[in-house]
DNA sequence: AAGATTAGGAACCAAATGGTACAAAACAAT
DNA sequence: ATTGTTTTGTACCATTTGGTTCCTAATCTT
């Protein structure tokens, strides 16, 4: 009952995550975050609360759009093993090198700011799980406790790939060297 | 032949990659940067050039201090088997969530910073050869590529570790997952 | 058409930022 | 002791920071 919004708050959400991936929380200022968003201050400061909230907002931006379509991924892989499978999840985009936002989150937040490392580690928890799940799909022997042992190890060494990666690092091929280790 | 400058250069610049180490470099402003070196303004910009010359000091002071201590612990390691060398990698103080300066770095300054990079990857690449080394040393079978391979799995490993261990992960025992792996 | 209500945008603001200027202080050499 | 040289610390500065104000524009309801 009013004069409607011209932008689209998923949109303008999708923009804030997209530049927060790339550059991280402190190195993205008003000015640049506004441009990714595509709106001016007064637009932003009426539609979110400040810097910090949208940052939040970004990171559960980042579970829906990102990491869900990644657990679904591993839930619908019809590949013939699950190394196949998981090596979907290191097959990133070199030439992209925004690295891993959860793992960004992680490294540049700590534990300074709590609600943001809680939904870092709730993502983290969910990828785990994920690839716990094609562990489980592929395995004969059921040992649950070996395979929560083991899905953790892809997701750190996922994690480690993501952070080396953003420093320039070299493409590798994964597929050959997760089955050298599982 | 003047005043004699009345701090010790390495003591200071140990005190900034101290802070650098725990708040990166964007987190960290000047006075928190002065506090952590023990100095003022004057001093600090007559010894040194300006925050970024001094981060890229404190990478080199990382290299020299840390890095080097690592390798050599790798190097001199008694260990009965390489996964008990390679596990002394990844118990670090649990309670003290700083991560690893290189990986810190090659997440917050990606490619941005080409100095910061090259500093960060060439220390990846000393602790990758360091890893190796003992690799080799506990191992029948001279397949140099393959070790290679797993050394730069365990390397990742270890930065995956460091960067999730940010958000206050928990602490595990990488003993036992090292030898599921290797 | 009128009024209510919200979005948009520019001007503005206080605080914090990294960095500089400069005078006082402390030493070495003579 | 005087001079020359370097360090130290404070006061200062321009710029950038995230955030607010407030006026205008646009739409819905009636």
């Amino acid at each position: 009952m009013a004069r409607p919004r011209e932008f689209e708050y998923d949109t303008a959400l999708g923009g804030a995550m997209d530049i927060f991936w790339r550059q991280g929380y402190r190195a993205t200022n008003l000015p640049d975050l506004l441009n990714a968003m595509g709106l001016t201050r007064g637009s932003f400061y009426k539609a979110f609360e400040d810097k910090e909230a949208i940052y939040l907002k970004a990171l559960d931006h980042y579970d829906v759009q990102i990491v869900s379509r990644t657990v679904q991924m591993l839930e619908t892989c019809d590949g013939e093993s699950a190394i196949a499978c998981l090596a979907e999840l290191f097959k990133t985009d070199a030439s992209d090198n925004r690295g891993c936002f959860i793992c960004n989150t992680m490294v540049e937040m700590g534990i300074e700011n709590q609600k943001a490392a809680s939904k870092a580690n709730a993502m983290a928890a969910r990828l785990r799980d994920a690839i716990q799940g094609v562990l489980r799909r592929f395995s004969e022997n059921g040992e649950i406790s070996e395979l929560t042992e083991k899905a953790d190890l892809v997701l750190h060494l996922y994690f480690g790939k993501q952070a080396m990666g953003k420093s320039g690092g070299q493409t590798r091929d994964w597929e050959a060297r997760l089955r050298s280790l599982l």
